[in-house]
DNA sequence: GTATTCGCTGAGTATGCGCTCAATGACAAT
DNA sequence: ATTGTCATTGAGCGCATACTCAGCGAATAC
């Protein structure tokens, strides 16, 4: 491969790389080109060199994360078969990853409608894998509602709990229990 | 009063009036000030006359908000005296006043920390009051953490799912039978 | 009636953003 | 060695926004 074609590559990989890392500490809204131009250690032009637009830039690092994201749960789904360890699965995996999620639950509503609708359809499909390991619950649709919604909220809320480490850690327990409960306690 | 001064509070009633409407529908972060004044029929300096910055008129659309409810949520708390009552008319009232609390849901994070803090710390006293009327309940704080974040969800998603009407009406019941089962359902 | 005050005006300023493009020079082709 | 190519550069453009200020004219003070 030519020289000038393998700078060409390096220095795309460099600048995605750079806007990934930003992206994900400071979200998709608030970074723009010239900061990631900067920490890339580029001219501000060389940015639209390789993405013509931001936002071409923002969907290569969103579908990235998300391909990432939906391989890990995939093997998740596939090597649980009751719905209360894949849950607690679910909740080690977002806390692990819990800076892009956190990202999304935050940012998800200023998105244009295409990007959040992608996202949002890709989520749905995950909820609805987990409706199916509860389908001799009756009450399958609150619980997994329960997952997908509080789990939401303490990512949204990741600053105002201002805990150390992850929110999703600190009240997977209660968020346990909670589950354990309304599998145990419907139609009683 | 001096037909002066009387038309200069006019103008900021106008001002005012015409903000909340534009922010309530449309959000805090989105609106311009250029807009507010055109649409209330002012020129766009004016709206700088009353309001020294548009950070001070957000602010006092979102306190006069914030005291309305208050008040009405100091009426529920008086009125209900068991949590599930209270559950109840505190979703009528969400669903009553939708767009401006799924306005807080979504564009929170985005605040200054300083009002950010003010809106949480205010729903932290809400939320607590809330507890209180769990006393007896083991688990109090999960259920009123369920409720809390529920409702968050929902009012986050609100796009999403688009519905006609309210997403709080449409959830309400689902809420309020998961609810029930918490109550019954711990340490059983 | 005259002078003064002051609410209001809207063109203009400062700032910051995404994005462009002529110029540059290292590399490739001959 | 010469010429052509093209990745890279960074000053600058267009646009949007919050905010300013000299000036106007109606209300007020005398």
């Amino acid at each position: 491969m030519n020289k000038r074609t393998k700078q060409k590559e390096l220095t795309k990989q460099n600048i995605f790389d750079t806007a990934m890392c930003l992206f994900l500490r400071r979200g998709f809204i608030e970074v723009t080109t010239a900061e990631i131009a900067k920490e890339a250690g580029v001219a501000h032009g060389t940015v639209f060199v390789h993405f013509p637009t931001r936002e071409d830039l923002v969907l290569a690092v969103i579908d990235s994360e998300l391909a990432t994201a939906q391989q890990r749960i995939d093997r998740l789904l596939n090597k649980s078969s009751d719905f209360l360890t894949l849950a607690s699965s679910y909740l080690d995996y977002l806390a692990e990853h819990e800076d892009f999620h956190a990202l999304l639950a935050r940012e998800l509503p200023f998105y244009k409608p295409e990007l959040r609708n992608r996202i949002i359809f890709r989520q749905a499909l995950i909820q609805m894998q987990f409706t199916d390991l509860l389908k001799e619950e009756p009450n399958a649709t609150y619980i997994a509602q329960y997952l997908f919604g509080m789990t939401h909220y303490y990512l949204s809320m990741r600053e105002a709990f201002s805990t150390e480490g992850s929110v999703i850690q600190r009240f997977k327990d209660s968020m346990m229990v909670t589950m354990k409960t309304m599998m145990g306690g419907f139609g009683q």
